[in-house]
DNA sequence: GATTGACCTCAACATTAGTTGAGGTTCTAG
DNA sequence: CTAGAACCTCAACTAATGTTGAGGTCAATC
């Protein structure tokens, strides 16, 4: 075997292979203080190894859900190591939990809605509760999640 | 009360105000060809009052989270009377309904992937069952939506 | 020392779902 | 008839998440 030192920076080609996240998309996280790297005397990116782990983080995050600009914060919001350890994970992967257990309570709340509409075909603005989501969301808690949904029902752009 | 004929086609103000859809947003589904409207003498749009229940039916969708060119398609798909009717709704909504419980399912796989992990931290992109995505969200992303938490506020960088 | 693949920057483009504004017209109430 | 609200079109812009390409440099190999 050739000997690989193991603690070799790793080239952006690199990373992003082993991440599966293409150059380009390293390149814009890194533009949006993502991920950061040193650079050689030619220029060119070198990571250090725990970013393939920053990475990851990022991965699972958008799978989760959140924007960029969240898992930055959530980022950002570490103690200054930067890169979550084992413990960040587990505080952070708890909030990510959160999240979802939202996500979900809200889709199945609209699949109860949905079922109770089928074959009605009613669709009214006035009355079905398909087309009147805001008690819903707000119903399920912290007031925290907003969607797509309508609030252009209170008011309309200023003519 | 003002004798309202209840026949009058709506202006594109009304059509907003009880839909709770903005003008523009109308102008831009009828640029994308999921409503459409007469016109007056001076040019000005006049909808057909079943297209408030078109419009309903594009809210859900939303809703439910499918991309306007999905819904274009289903409406599309409708026998030529093209608003969808109590019939055509029962039908469509029953797709929609698979659509949920996949998107449902697809989260409550990664909620169990992510309590299989919590303290577990690992985050490893070789061995992370939430590393490796089994075909789960990503193939279903065509809408996926985005819900941003309030608290955060913080921008990112200009591009 | 030349080649070649990997890398660099910067700008523009892609997509989805619209919003905003400028500049002009129509409709309706008084 | 006129004022003002509502409407029209068209273009440009927003936001998120990147991708693509042009033009040029670096690094590793023959």
């Amino acid at each position: 075997m050739t000997h690989v030192p193991t603690h070799r920076p790793l080239t952006i080609g690199e990373l992003s292979e082993r991440s599966g996240v293409s150059p380009s998309a390293l390149h814009f996280y890194e533009r949006n203080g993502l991920i950061e790297a040193e650079r050689t005397a030619g220029n060119q990116r070198r990571y250090r190894r725990d970013t393939l782990r920053r990475v990851a983080f990022i991965k699972t995050s958008q799978r989760v859900g959140l924007p960029l600009k969240d898992i930055r914060e959530a980022l950002d919001s570490l103690p200054d190591g930067r890169t979550p350890t084992k413990r960040d994970w587990a505080k952070l992967s708890l909030r990510w939990r959160e999240e979802l257990d939202q996500r979900i309570a809200a889709l199945e709340h609209l699949r109860n809605d949905l079922d109770g509409c089928i074959g009605c075909g009613c669709l009214s603005l006035k009355s079905c509760t398909l087309q009147n989501p805001s008690d819903e969301l707000g119903a399920s808690g912290a007031g925290a999640q907003r969607w797509n949904l309508p609030e252009a029902e209170a008011e309309l752009p200023p003519g």
